[in-house]
DNA sequence: CTCTACTGTATGCGAGGTACACAGTTAGGG
DNA sequence: CCCTAACTGTGTACCTCGCATACAGTAGAG
């Protein structure tokens, strides 16, 4: 299969270690331009409108001429994830791993914010991760470096913040203005209403559940406390 | 536009509002049946092998013909998804909130497990809930019906604990016999493992993470321990 | 018996990803 | 100095997919 192949190429892009050709024409398109215009377009328009015909129109290219240089949609993907991700929160080396995780959290979560289709990109398989993907990773973890954790619990830490604000993100994503949405949901809770009565009683209840910064921080509060129970009992 | 509509019939499917014609030839198919169907090919060989054609000819039917029962692709996978989700964990109103809310992740993980590209159904927008996704989240919060957190705050937990089993299943539909993926990775890090000082050695301490069922427990434990944290604060 | 609603089919369009062959361009070797 | 190999961008073509539309066959209602 060509795919060990294709991977072979992804990960020589990502990670810089692509020959750079001394013959022939100076190529006019670089990787990393063709990405940065594919962010421009998912930011703007979603991850649906990048297809290889739109980017290449944007430069006022061929589409083919694309496959010079990201051998592929996938990889194109791959490359405008770790493009989005460059620049991770920096370790603060003087704050406790607490603050560190929450500094951690809030940068994640902006930076879904900032790139919405990352939560739709990342999400298919086990794709290799990039140097930026990986310096995430390499923060949370280093976060931690302090604690008395194990190391598969310090990784299962940076999971389950990870998922945290992942999920947190796409609920932002979506939360406001769907007000058809709204209309259909409540129709039919009007409907079936009888079949879910907490849920009834819930939305009744004249509290309702707005999503906001505070989605994060709830759930932060929530996780952290139970990693310093964790760390407590293993310093004792 | 039309999305109006569609999301009417979709909505109709879903909660059995479907009026049955009485004249015409009986229907041969149905909208739950096709649905089984594209959830066998999804189980078996991934959401993207899913396609019209695809399950059309698994009944050695016309493509089109299907468009008879599921109105479209979107509301083929809003179906599949809700299917997969039948029969919810059961309220079992002798336990706790903490041992109902850890049953339910476990379903929900199981879940997960048996139908992967569930995580990859439910990413796409907001999407309309079907009965039975209704019903886990009824679940959730029937389990926390008892404790004095407010109603968006039972919202925001369900929010977490969904989110890390969402999130450990993504972890377990890709570890073991990713053979090639670990190879890649590692070679990454062996060439330039100095970029990352604390993940090198996290990888060389020997402890290596393997993903499992503790990974779920893990984080799930850090996740009630805070819940019971806000909750022990409410009741003082 | 006929009309009408309904089912399954046949055909075709447009969009998207990509393989392939080709023309134009440029650096190094003889 | 030029020629050849390597490389870039293009044109064309093919496949798959979602879906619109028009049509033929079928069966209940009156």
């Amino acid at each position: 299969m060509t795919a060990a192949g294709d991977n072979q190429r992804t990960v020589a892009l990502l990670w810089g270690e692509a020959i750079t050709p001394t013959r022939g024409p100076k190529p006019t398109l670089s990787a990393a331009r063709i990405a940065r215009t594919a962010i421009d377009i998912a930011d703007t328009e979603g991850l649906a409108a990048v297809s290889m015909q739109r980017v290449a129109a944007s430069f006022e290219y061929t589409t083919m001429s694309l496959y010079r240089y990201v051998g592929g949609k996938a990889a194109l993907v791959e490359l405008m994830v770790d493009i989005a991700l460059e620049s991770p929160p920096a370790p603060d080396a003087s704050a406790d791993w607490r603050a560190r995780l929450e500094t951690w959290a809030q940068a994640g979560l902006e930076r879904y914010r900032r790139h919405p289709w990352l939560l739709g990109a990342a999400t298919a398989e086990h794709r290799v991760m990039g140097p930026h993907e990986l310096s995430w990773l390499e923060a949370a973890l280093d976060a931690l470096s302090g604690t008395p954790l194990t190391v598969p619990e310090k990784h299962d830490a940076f999971l389950v913040i990870n998922g945290h604000v992942r999920n947190v993100a796409q609920e932002l994503a979506h939360s406001g203005g769907d007000a058809e949405w709204n209309a259909t949901m409540s129709g039919i809770l009007d409907r079936h209403g009888d079949r879910f009565p907490t849920l009834t009683a819930a939305l009744s209840s004249g509290e309702h559940h707005t999503v906001g910064a505070d989605s994060l921080q709830f759930g932060l509060a929530c996780i952290l406390d139970g990693l310093a129970a964790q760390i407590a009992r293993r310093q004792r």
